[in-house]
DNA sequence: GACCGTGGCTTTTTT
DNA sequence: AGCCACGGTC
């Protein structure tokens, strides 16, 4: 197996006396040095399966190396071998330790919307609702978090009224997410490094589990995941890391590049290995790859090269308007696979924000291409699908508020604002959840007759319904609940279009299906758990399950990253696209890497296109092509449908400056 | 409580 | 342009 690496990565595999940074430019083998030490370490025996842990970023990149190990482990028994995300490590703590962090079991997970209705439930509550100030707190709230900060530590810290406000919230925040028996996304992370910091047998009791920790994508760790990754090593030598400084893209969520740099001061006996060849792309793609990122500037100098031959240049395309665009690509797909024959999953369309997916999926369904579509509106933000999840979260965990709020009039039961206005301040008053407080012995002092029966009813239904999950047959159960409540007369009754109400209702057919699935394959697991997995996976998970491989793969940058595919269209290469308007001028450097993972995910060729105009919100604009085009040499590109601008372009140029004038005018 | 129309807001990226 | 929340009417 060691014949197909070559000597750095040898080295990376077989170093395991103190901590390794692995420093490894785009397509240089990083996940295989990973993937290959696993196997090395577990087929030699250097460590049992189950004390390896190696921990990624997303989904995608988890369920990869999964199968990557598998195949050079086959026949091997690789019990309790644990690959994951960061979040999915965080669960496993969390779950297992639940009672030190004042969980009970059946604990919910947030995600960002139930965060964001929970913080403005709070402001409402207490300031009557400023509604500018919940995104200003969510994210507040979140930089505290993957900061691994607790309320209490920022309350007597802020520097003005508005942090101050922003640290009351989240202590009042904090303090419903234990009564709701809820985490959310953020504590997957920043609970177990407090735990760990504060109990050191708690975190003795990990250190046994987890002798070796192996970390992609290091460049990606916020400051509590370098927490966690510092407790959990303590003072032993089994950690690796892989990274590469210039594919950081994820500052905006709490990314710490610099954590490579504290690597070196907290950990003396550090070795450093830099994997400089790549084996991707074509010389051509990597020089533009290497001229622009050279416009960063960089700590770590790392100079990649490639022994494959040139390739073709790359194209610059350039179209009227979006539609156009989209025109473009996909006729260039249909004809460059007639030429080869290729299979659709060979090409792969990547733009900067998820809406800019919309033409490219109207072609490509005109001409009857098969599409992959990552990301975008998830599944779980639907509103059925909400609904649905709200339910079988309110099962598990009654406490759950958020969901009880959510469900308590879906479909209707007569228990509209007014009465849950009245039981909201009365269980905040005692200090408990809506649906203990509805057991309370005086709410009937409280709330009219007709809602105490209407909530009496509705709790003891969902009390039966939970207790039927709980002796077995979960999924009959859900199926008879979801019967009870009519929830497809109630979305005809919503969706007056035929074919709308039944898609929602495929949605939540799906979502059964899914969970039947799930339940079938790990038996022994409780609704719970399959529950909170859901909440950290995403509709595409399972999608990939299936067997869509020859399509063609549309997906944002940010997704893109750790994948490769023989032909690559960056699309939507223009200014406030990428570099992104709200990126202009301070965050240059993150979208130059943006767009720099984007360039170097392409193997054999590279097109990049970009739109003379653009709607926004409806409206039309007049766009340039964006600076880091102007950034690449010249030689290396091919240049088409941009120079010579067509009358038509020209005409449609103008109306967008008219139109752009016209609203200065009116503002 | 059901059904409609208007108006406001959206689009940065993810666990 | 499209989605959703809100308010008015029955």
């Amino acid at each position: 197996m060691s014949s197909q690496l070559n000597e750095e990565q040898r080295s990376a595999i077989h170093h395991i006396d103190t901590p390794l940074l692995v420093l490894a430019g785009a397509g240089s083998g990083k996940t295989r040095v990973i993937t290959y030490k696993i196997a090395h370490l577990v087929k030699n025996r250097v460590l049992l399966p189950e004390h390896i842990t190696a921990v990624t970023f997303t989904n995608k990149a988890s369920r990869e190396m999964k199968q990557r190990v598998d195949k050079l482990l086959r026949g091997i028994d690789t019990k309790g071998l644990h690959i994951s995300t960061f979040h999915t490590l965080g669960l496993r703590i969390i779950r297992r330790e639940k009672s030190r962090l004042g969980l009970r079991s059946g604990f919910t997970i947030y995600d960002q919307q139930d965060t964001l209705s929970l913080i403005r439930e709070l402001l409402r509550k207490d300031f009557g609702g400023k509604t500018d100030l919940e995104d200003y707190i969510r994210w507040k709230i979140s930089g505290w978090k993957n900061s691994s900060l607790t309320a209490e530590q920022v309350i007597n810290n802020s520097t003005d009224t508005k942090e101050y406000t922003a640290a009351q919230i989240f202590l009042k925040y904090d303090q419903c997410l234990r009564t709701y028996n809820a985490v959310d996304f953020d504590d997957l992370i920043s609970l177990p490094a407090q735990l760990f910091s504060r109990d050191e047998q708690t975190l003795s009791g990990w250190q046994q589990r987890i002798r070796y920790l192996l970390i992609d994508e290091y460049q990606d760790t916020n400051t509590a995941q370098y927490q966690l990754i510092k407790l959990l090593l303590g003072d032993r030598k089994g950690l690796t890391v892989v990274g590469d400084d210039d594919q950081s893209v994820y500052g905006w969520r709490g990314a710490q590049p610099e954590n490579i740099d504290l690597l070196l001061e907290d950990f003396p006996d550090l070795r450093v290995i830099k994997l400089e060849q790549n084996y991707r792309s074509a010389t051509n793609i990597l020089h533009i790859a290497n001229t622009l990122i050279a416009n960063n500037p960089h700590k770590f100098e790392k100079r990649l090269w490639s022994s494959i031959d040139r390739g073709e240049k790359i194209r610059v395309l350039g179209s009227r308007n979006a539609d156009h665009e989209a025109q473009k690509v996909v006729s260039r797909i249909l004809h460059h696979r007639f030429r080869t024959n290729l299979p659709y999953s060979d090409y792969a369309i990547l733009y900067r924000g998820n809406h800019q997916s919309r033409p490219f999926e109207r072609v490509l369904m005109e001409h009857q291409i098969p599409y992959k579509l990552s990301g975008g509106t998830s599944f779980f933000e639907r509103g059925e699908v909400k609904d649905i999840m709200a339910y079988l979260n309110l099962l598990v965990n009654p406490d759950n508020d958020t969901a009880f709020l959510r469900v308590i009039n879906t479909p209707r039961r007569g228990l509209g604002p007014g009465a849950m206005e009245k039981l909201t301040g009365f269980a905040t008053e005692r200090g408990v959840s809506l649906f203990s407080g509805c057991y309370e012995s005086d709410i009937r002092d409280h709330l009219g007759k007709k809602a105490c029966i209407g909530l009496s009813n509705f709790c003891d239904w969902i009390n039966s319904i939970s207790e039927r999950v709980s002796r077995g047959d979960s999924m009959a159960a859900i199926r008879e609940m979801i019967n009870d409540i009519q929830y497809r007369q109630w979305l005809d009754r919503q969706y007056p279009d035929p074919n709308i109400a039944e898609s929602r209702w495929r949605n939540i057919e799906e979502l059964l299906d899914w969970l039947e699935r799930l339940d079938r394959k790990n038996r022994q697991n409780s609704l719970a758990q399959q529950l909170n997995h859901i909440t950290l996976m995403d509709i595409l998970d399972r999608q990939t399950e299936d067997d869509n491989s020859n399509a063609v793969n549309l997906m944002t940058l940010h997704a893109a990253k750790g994948l490769e595919f023989n032909h690559v269209y960056m699309v939507g290469m223009e200014e406030e696209l990428l570099p992104h308007r709200n990126s202009i001028p301070d965050s240059l450097e993150e979208e130059r890497r943006l767009a720099y993972v984007g360039i170097t995910r392409a193997r054999k060729s590279l097109t990049f296109t970009h739109a003379a105009t653009r709607r926004r919100y409806g409206e039309l604009l007049a766009c340039e092509p964006s600076r880091f085009l102007e950034e690449l040499p010249n030689d290396y590109l091919e240049r088409e449908g941009e120079q010579q601008e067509s009358a038509e372009e020209k005409k449609e140029r103008g109306n967008a400056h008219l139109a752009n004038l016209r609203s200065i005018l009116t503002e």
